[in-house]
RNA sequence: UCCACCGUAGCUCAAUGGUAGAGCGCCCGGCUGUUAACCGGGUGGUUGGGGGUUCGAGUCCCUCCGGUGGAGCCA
């Protein structure tokens, strides 16, 4: 007998086939039976009357606990009143193992340290197998949208020597007798080096912050996406990422839009986001904020608050642009025009998701950066490499890194990041 | 680190300082198409730990532990 996924059955409809997977509910009453199965591909019910030849099988299907990992045989019949369309009409069940006591998590309220506590049993409920399914397509299309630009895939350090931007927040081991190394918070230094090797790079992986940060924007470790090109300048840039973003959005429709239905995402609001995106510069949103009644002042850095009051205003993501330069990290390029702004910009998810993209053009000019690196108090031979890609043929270059979880809970209409990951690791939280 | 809130049955939550309860789950029975099935019966407690006030504490006070949300910082 043909072993089929749940995604393929309706390509099997009229056919006898068996379905390796798990009991997800059970209902019967004393003459038929419903079981709703699952096998990591979909949820389907599969159904048995009652009659003189099945009696033995009726009673064990109705006898069957949640959890159950089974091997379902039967004919697969359209029906209108399955969920899905499809059932299985069963004929033969083989229990490969009933659970040894009653699974945790079941039809009912559950708050969310019990959840989290169980975290490696709660993936295989049906709303985290939505959003894990929308994760892994995110990422797939972020690969495809670099992949078919000639992107080439660089993948930088999680150990690293030096530490990045911020000399705070990271977080320090022991690499044998060494010394100390910590553990990456980006990689775009190595992004920069890559780019002048191999003109467009990107990377995707995880990133390690040692901030005590507890709130529905923060993980302790997050996957980021960066990319950095060379010879692209601040409106490259923007460009870049407003397409990427599109990209991705317009690929999620197209191949996971069922999952976003199934968690109640309301697709219309997806559907307009394509570019151009709405631009404000820094100085607009300051404006703008004080008209609101925030207590915020030019040089200030916006918080949460701010960036959701922003983010209000639009339907689509939002570019804040040109920050004060002592606001920001000390390698953007400033703005010719005006030196006490760079040429920086971030990206506001709508509905009020926060921050999904940092970007800058990046200093290129060796004796601008080493001026900003004493400036910012950090210590020169930290950065003895990354300097020497200002002495070598150096070109105006410039990126931007991509959060995949607050990406992922803005497009899933999540309201915490922590579902946008399958095993987040949070403030006091590694276990599982 | 700081601020706020929370901790009572397996889970989600009630209980004016005065006999610890409900719904769900679970177990048993019933029900011929269920969709969070339904109906009947049963099961269920060191009220997070310690100390204190009081005739009497789940409730008030102190302290510790754990959790949630937020601030700062950031993706």
């Amino acid at each position: 007998m043909e072993w089929v996924y749940i995604e393929d059955i309706a390509r099997h409809a009229g056919k006898e086939v068996e379905i390796k997977g798990w009991v997800w509910r059970r209902r019967a009453s004393g003459r038929i039976a419903f079981l709703h199965l699952r096998d990591g591909t979909g949820f389907m019910q599969a159904v048995i009357e009652k009659t003189n030849d099945n009696e033995e099988l009726f009673e064990r299907v109705r006898k069957l606990d949640i959890e159950s990992s089974v091997v379902a045989r039967g004919t697969v019949r359209e029906d209108p009143r399955a969920p899905g369309g499809y059932e299985l009409v069963l004929n033969d069940l083989v229990v490969v193992q009933e659970p040894v006591e009653p699974f945790p998590i079941r039809k009912k309220d559950h708050g969310i340290d019990f959840l989290m506590d169980h975290r490696h049993l709660w993936i295989r409920s049906k709303r985290q197998f939505h959003i894990l399914r929308v994760r892994h397509e995110v990422i797939r299309a972020i690969r495809e949208f670099y992949n078919e630009r000639g992107f080439v895939l660089v993948d930088t350090p999680i150990f690293t020597g030096s530490v990045g931007e911020s000399a705070g927040n990271t977080f320090e081991l022991d690499y044998f007798d060494y010394g100390k190394v910590y553990l990456a918070q980006t990689g775009q230094l190595y992004l920069e080096a890559a780019c002048m090797a191999l003109g467009k790079v990107y990377n995707l992986g995880p990133t390690f912050r040692a901030e005590k940060s507890k709130t529905r924007r923060h993980l302790i470790e997050f996957w980021m996406n960066e990319a950095e090109v060379a010879y692209y300048e601040h409106e490259d840039n923007i460009r870049l990422q407003e397409e990427l973003v599109s990209f991705v959005v317009s690929k999620i429709l197209e191949r996971a839009s069922t999952h976003l239905l199934e968690i109640g995402r309301d697709l219309k609001k997806l559907e307009k986001i394509e570019p151009p995106f709405p631009r404000i510069t820094y100085d607009e949103a300051i404006d703008f904020l004080k008209k609101k009644g925030f207590g915020i002042d030019w040089g200030d850095d916006m918080g949460g608050d701010e960036e959701t009051a922003i983010s209000l205003e639009f339907e689509k993501p939002v570019i804040i642009e040109r920050y004060p330069r002592m606001a920001k990290a000390f390698y953007m390029q400033p703005d010719p025009d005006r030196p006490e702004v760079v040429l920086c910009n971030d990206m506001i998810a709508p509905e009020g998701y926060g921050e999904i993209i940092g970007a800058s053009q990046r200093i290129h000019d060796y004796d601008l950066l080493v001026e900003r690196i004493r400036e910012f108090n950090l210590p020169l031979e930290n950065y003895d490499w990354y300097l020497d890609l200002r002495k070598y043929g150096t070109v105006p270059h410039s990126g931007f890194g991509l959060g995949v979880e607050r990406t992922v809970s803005w497009i899933c209409g999540l309201d915490h990041v922590r579902e946008a990951i399958p095993f987040p690791r949070m403030l006091y939280r590694l276990k599982p």
